[in-house]
DNA sequence: TTTTGCTATTTTGGATCCATACTTGGGTGA
DNA sequence: TCACCCAAGTATGGATCCAAAATAGCAAAA
């Protein structure tokens, strides 16, 4: 499942395995890569490793500073913040695109998804399920630019959803499995404003909780 | 002025020169960028070359397609319009974000700005100062994430803007500098409320307009 | 005459080697 | 004893060379 659209490409390859580890947390924001490293444990020389990090880099993945190399880019609160504010704006946005061309197998896919989720999952694959809800209820949506930038921004908060979620447990859980029956329900209506609302109203809130827990950004070094 | 912020690398150095290029149109869209070329063009191997191709694309500028080089990616009018939907939404939230800590100075310099377009101007000088005046406005957003989507937004489109502006000529700049005149009124008032509605509009009409002319895309290759 | 398949050339992708800039440790002076 | 400076080591940036993939051109057959 993971040679999707066979990458064939080294540097690819070692993007998409650096990109694994980064959203898994196996490295940890502000932590050094140091090209070599990476070229010895993932094979190749570093010339494609320097490709893939600036792959990364354009993800926001990763941050490339000139004769420093590069680093995972650590977020304060604030900037946090503004990327559930630019969430708000753009997801509904690929939300409405992508309706108009999801079949009735799409919804149901998604549907699945969401019942995976509310069989009681530990966090770690909570935060993959949850992300594969919200990337399925996108599907339609044809706009490359527009998904990228959706990407970014889930990619750049991720290391914090996953901080969040393993402070504040699973109580809550059943919150966002009501958000996201509510805008099921919607979506299968192909009541587009209302799945909207819905979905701005779920960043929002998430938005809200995480800048009310400061402490997720205290992490050590 | 050029080389503000000591871009010693050639790698960055590359990217500016090319990033210039495309943003003033020497290279159209669809076109192939070979990297031979432009390593003999600009000076340096062939090995910045292909550094500065990854950081453009990061920007949206150019298009790599594995083992097919890199090109000016064309766009069909639909994902022009989805661009403006995503300026429509993302660039009020950045005003707004930039309006609380801009000085009178700041202020003064994007009005003076705004002068120099109304005292007439062809296309080529109309679209470097409409860019810099809006640049302008959000200088005071610090958020690092919202203005690289900012920039990326106006570098997708900046080759049809011109499209319009050659087309429509200065006709339209008048309707442009009453919105421009309105935007400045509220920013001066520190109505931030009003400053995103006009932004908003100026915004939204743009994207009708262009939307009305698809000749703007039937460009000949 | 048109289409298809093969070959040759062009172009991109990757590896190794060299230069340059940053970092870190020790030593010296106040 | 602390601060500053210098030097050695280490990591990144760049150039050249080699391999692989794609494109274009030509020839042959239908």
């Amino acid at each position: 499942m993971s040679d999707a659209s066979a990458e064939s490409a080294a540097s690819s390859r070692i993007a998409q395995a650096l990109r694994d580890d980064i959203l898994n947390g196996l490295i940890a924001p502000g932590q050094r890569l140091r090209q070599e490293d990476i070229a010895e444990r993932l094979g190749g020389s570093r010339l494609p490793v320097r490709e893939a990090l600036r792959i990364l880099a354009a993800e926001g993945l990763v941050q490339i500073e000139p004769n420093k190399g590069a680093r995972v880019p650590s977020l304060d609160p604030g900037e946090v913040e503004t990327l559930y504010r630019m969430r708000e704006r753009l997801e509904p946005l690929a939300l409405s695109a992508s309706m108009e061309n999801l079949s009735s197998a799409d919804l149901a896919e998604i549907s699945d998804i969401q019942s995976r989720i509310e069989q009681g999952v530990d966090v770690t694959e909570f935060l993959i399920l949850d992300r594969e809800f919200h990337m399925a209820s996108y599907t339609g949506c044809s706009d490359e630019h527009l998904m990228l930038s959706v990407v970014r921004m889930w990619n750049a908060t991720q290391h914090y959803r996953r901080a969040y979620m393993t402070l504040a447990g699973s109580e809550r859980e059943q919150i966002v499995n009501a958000e996201h029956r509510l805008l099921m329900e919607a979506m299968e209506r192909r009541d587009t404003e209302d799945a909207e609302l819905y979905l701005l109203g779920h960043i929002r809130r998430t938005r809200k909780e995480l800048v009310r827990h400061p402490e997720i950004f205290s992490t050590g070094s």
